[in-house]
DNA sequence: ATTAATGTTCAGAA
DNA sequence: TTTCTGAACATTAA
């Protein structure tokens, strides 16, 4: 679940716990599962960074930055159920690694806790760290893209909407269900070509995923029925009460009031939409 | 009891 | 070059 919305909310929850902080100890938390992938061993990114302080705690796309002291930083992609907690886990099992931070008497920690273990925790020289926050991989945040931009990378491909949305090279923060909910509310159809979009709604578009984006980060993101997202305290997002198509197939739709959400599968993701509210062309 | 589905990313193939 | 497919893993629902 975790995309832009609930990455944010993350990254505000351990802002506070964080920076600032001394690394006492990096190391793997004592759980049966497979191993998480680190980038480079865990071993060698332990001695790396102890000693080193956080100094900033920070976003890119769908990912957690925590700088470091030293010009490297660690990069946390949480992928589907990777969480960054400063209390207690949802389970003791699928806790993988720790941050043992602080320093004396004044001792804390903060985990990564991944109940799939698809995530990844990356150590990035400044060099890595620069490229990361470049465009050379990721395209520009989903919350500085205006209107101009979209328009561009519209034109440039024939894919439907909904699957260049998903495109992190292009606009990165978005995912699966914060598009579908986009584009309900810019009144887009998700199997339009890119290249078909008219001016109006490619403007809608700009304006709907700063909305949604926004709001949902007000909302501290969206819990869904597995409850496998939480925020850094291990309490439920507040967002998935405000969805209006996601995982609504058969609802009627909370705008038109008259047609029922419809579910499409495209580029083998789960798409909703309303029929009535959101027309090709 | 199998099969499908679930958010994301990436390598490799078309 | 661009676009598509399947795999990584754990868990739940049908």
């Amino acid at each position: 679940m975790p995309e832009l919305p609930e990455v944010e909310t993350m990254v505000r929850g351990i802002r506070s716990h964080a920076e600032g902080q001394r690394i006492a100890a990096f190391e793997a938390c004592p759980c049966s599962c497979r191993p998480l992938t680190i980038r480079p061993g865990l071993g060698q990114i332990a001695t790396l960074v102890a000693g080193t302080t956080i100094v900033d705690v920070t976003r890119r796309a769908k990912r957690v930055v925590l700088k470091l002291s030293s010009g490297w930083a660690f990069v946390i992609e949480p992928r589907m159920t990777g969480l960054m907690l400063v209390s207690d886990p949802p389970d003791e099992g699928h806790l993988r690694v720790v941050w043992k931070l602080g320093t004396g008497k004044r001792q804390r920690s903060l985990w990564f806790w991944d109940r799939r273990g698809l995530g990844t925790i990356s150590l990035l020289n400044p060099d890595q760290l620069a490229r990361l926050f470049s465009d050379a991989d990721l395209g520009r945040e989903a919350l500085e893209a205006d209107a101009e931009l979209w328009s561009r990378i519209c034109q440039a491909t024939v894919r439907p909407i909904k699957v260049l949305m998903l495109d992190q090279s292009k606009i990165a923060g978005i995912g699966n269900l914060y598009a579908s909910e986009i584009l309900h509310q810019a009144r887009v159809h998700p199997e339009t070509p890119a290249a078909e979009l008219r001016r109006p709604q490619i403007q809608r578009i700009a304006q709907a995923t700063l909305e949604i984006l926004q709001t949902a980060i007000r909302y501290e993101g969206s819990t869904l029925s597995d409850g496998t997202y939480r925020n850094a305290l291990n309490q439920s997002g507040g967002y998935q009460n405000a969805h209006r198509v996601y995982d609504r197939e058969g609802e009627i739709c909370p705008s038109c009031k008259k047609a029922q959400v419809i579910r499409i599968v495209q580029a083998q993701r789960s798409t909703f939409y309303c029929p009535k509210c959101q027309k090709r062309r």
